[in-house]
DNA sequence: CGGTTAGTTGAAGAGGCTCAAAGCAAGTGG
DNA sequence: CCACTTGCTTTGAGCCTCTTCAACTAACCG
C-alpha cells in the first residue's frame, strides 16, 4: 500500500496530504472543515504510480474503493459481448472514478492509465463510515455522483443526436474546459488518448475523426501537431456544439 | 399537499404507507427496519395524479425533491440548443427519478406524464437528513445512484455502437424486464410512449423505428398491435442485443 | 534496420435520414 | 351519426453522412 505517512496525523500546525494537494479544490474535500479534512486524509491511500497501460482495476473485480486521480489520465471501458473494447469515460486529476462499482460490488467496467498516472484510492467502506459522522462529506458525495450522472446523460445527448463534427467539437471544448478548471490553458493542451480512443468514446470510425482534426485544422478552428491540440477559435467551435452544452454545465460547477 | 396521513403514525399494528405498498421491495426502503421505514415514510408525500402531458418537474426547477414513481410513466427530457427535445429516459413503477438535480440545485431536464401517473415525492433534505441517522438508508440511496450511472454508461454504450436493430432489440428487452420485475408479463406489454418518442430517446428516426418493428414483426420476433407489443421469439431478440447486456446487469439486481 | 503501431487520405458502399404521401385512430362539432 | 380535424404510424424513394476497405506515411523500438 506504499503510504508515506510520517507526520504526526492531527497535529494543528503540519497539515494533511489532502491540504496540501493542489486538487483539494476541485476533489472531495470541498467544502470540508480542516479537522474533517485531516479524517479523510487518514483513510486515502497513496497509491504507487501505473505506468501506461496498467489497470487499476478490471471489470468484474470486487468493489473496494473509489479513486481520484493525482496526475495522468485514466479511461474506463467495458468488453462488449462481441469482445470489443467500448470506452465510456476519460478520467483526467482531481476527477474520481469507480462509482458504478457501489451497486453492483464488482466494477462493471475496467480502469487503464493512459499514461504514467498516480492515484488517491478511497476504501469505500471508509469513506462511508466516515460520510455518517460527516455530514457535508456525505453531501459531497452525493453531488459527485448527481453530476456524473448529469454528465452522462449530456453525454448520451451528443451520442444520439450529434454527427461528427458536433461529437467531436464538444469532446474538445470539453476537455479544454476541464483542463482550465484545475489551472491549466483552456486553449492549449496535450491528447493523452489516441485517434483510436477518441473514434471508441464517440461512437465514431478512427477515420472520421481523424478526418474531422484535420479539417477543423483547415479552417483554422484548431491547430494540430500530433497529440498537440490548441484552440484557436472558440467562438466557432462552440457554434458547432450548439452553445448550450459543455460550457454551460462547467461554468456552474 | 394534500396527505392522507389518518393513522396513527408509529403504531406498531398499523403499518405505513410504504410498508403496504407493493412496490416497496423494488424502491427506497429495501432492507430497512420496519421503524425505519415508518420513519422514511413519513418525509414522503403521495401526491394528486398528473395527467398525461402534465409536468411533474421542469427543467430550471429548483431542486428539492426525488419522486419515486407509483403508477404511470414518466420521460425525461432537455431541451438542445437547436429547441429540440432530447429524451434521457423513461421511468416506470418504483423507479426513482430526479437524481440528476442534486448536484446543480435545479434539474437539468424536465419531466413529463406519458400517462395519467402518480408519484410519492421524497423531500430531498428530509431524506438527507434521516440517511445521517439510518447508514442502510445511505447506502441504499448510493448503491441507486450508483446503478442508475452504470445504466446510463450501458445506454452509452447503445447509443454509440448500436445498429437500428439492436437499438429496438435492447430497449424491448430492456422494457420486458423492468415490467418482469414487477410482476408483470415479460413478454407481453404496453408501450406507453410513442414511436417518435423512442426514437428521440435512441438517437434514430421515427421512421426508422417504425420500419424495425415492422420488420421484427414480418421476422415473428414480435407480435405488434398498436401499443401493444409481444415479445415472441427472446432468443433471436437477445442474439440481436448481444446477449450480454440488459439480461445480465437485470439478473445481478 | 525491419517490424509494428498510429495516423492520414482516398474511393466505394451501406445504413439511416429526409422528404413526401397516405393510412389510421381518436376526438370534435355540426 | 357523419364530416372534419388532428396526431400518430407506416411506407416509399432518393440522398447524404459516416463506415469500410485499402494503401501509404510517420514514428517508435527492439
Amino acid at each position: 500500500m506504499a503510504i508515506t505517512h510520517t507526520q504526526p496525523r492531527f497535529s494543528s500546525k503540519l497539515t494533511s496530504q489532502c491540504q496540501n494537494c493542489s486538487l483539494s479544490a476541485l476533489c472531495l474535500p470541498i467544502a470540508l472543515a480542516d479537522e474533517d479534512i485531516n479524517r479523510l486524509d487518514q483513510i486515502i491511500e497513496r497509491k504507487k504510480p501505473l505506468k501506461k497501460g496498467e489497470f487499476l482495476f478490471r471489470q468484474g473485480d470486487s468493489f473496494d474503493s473509489l479513486y481520484a486521480v493525482r496526475s495522468g489520465t485514466l479511461k474506463t471501458y467495458n468488453i462488449t459481448s462481441l469482445g470489443e473494447e467500448q470506452i465510456t469515460g476519460f478520467y483526467c486529476p482531481s476527477e474520481l472514478l469507480g462509482l458504478s462499482g457501489i451497486d453492483s460490488s464488482t466494477y462493471p467496467v475496467s480502469a487503464k492509465a493512459l499514461e504514467t498516472t498516480t492515484v488517491c484510492e478511497i476504501p469505500f467502506s471508509h469513506l462511508e463510515e466516515l460520510s455518517t459522522q460527516i455530514p457535508s462529506l456525505k453531501h459531497q458525495i452525493f453531488k459527485i455522483m448527481s453530476r456524473k450522472i448529469s454528465d452522462d446523460q449530456q453525454m448520451m445527448v451528443l451520442l444520439g443526436k450529434k454527427n461528427a463534427d458536433e461529437k467531436v467539437a464538444s469532446f474538445l471544448l470539453n476537455l479544454s474546459n476541464r483542463f482550465k478548471r484545475r489551472g491549466y490553458s483552456a486553449s492549449s493542451f496535450r491528447l493523452s488518448m489516441s485517434r483510436g480512443e477518441i473514434g471508441n468514446y464517440l461512437g465514431l470510425a478512427v477515420e472520421t475523426v481523424s478526418r474531422v482534426i484535420t479539417r477543423f485544422q483547415k479552417n483554422e478552428l484548431i491547430h494540430v501537431d500530433g497529440k498537440e491540440i490548441e484552440i484557436v477559435n472558440f467562438e466557432e467551435m462552440q457554434k458547432l456544439v450548439g452553445v448550450a452544452n459543455d460550457c454551460d454545465k462547467i461554468a456552474h460547477f
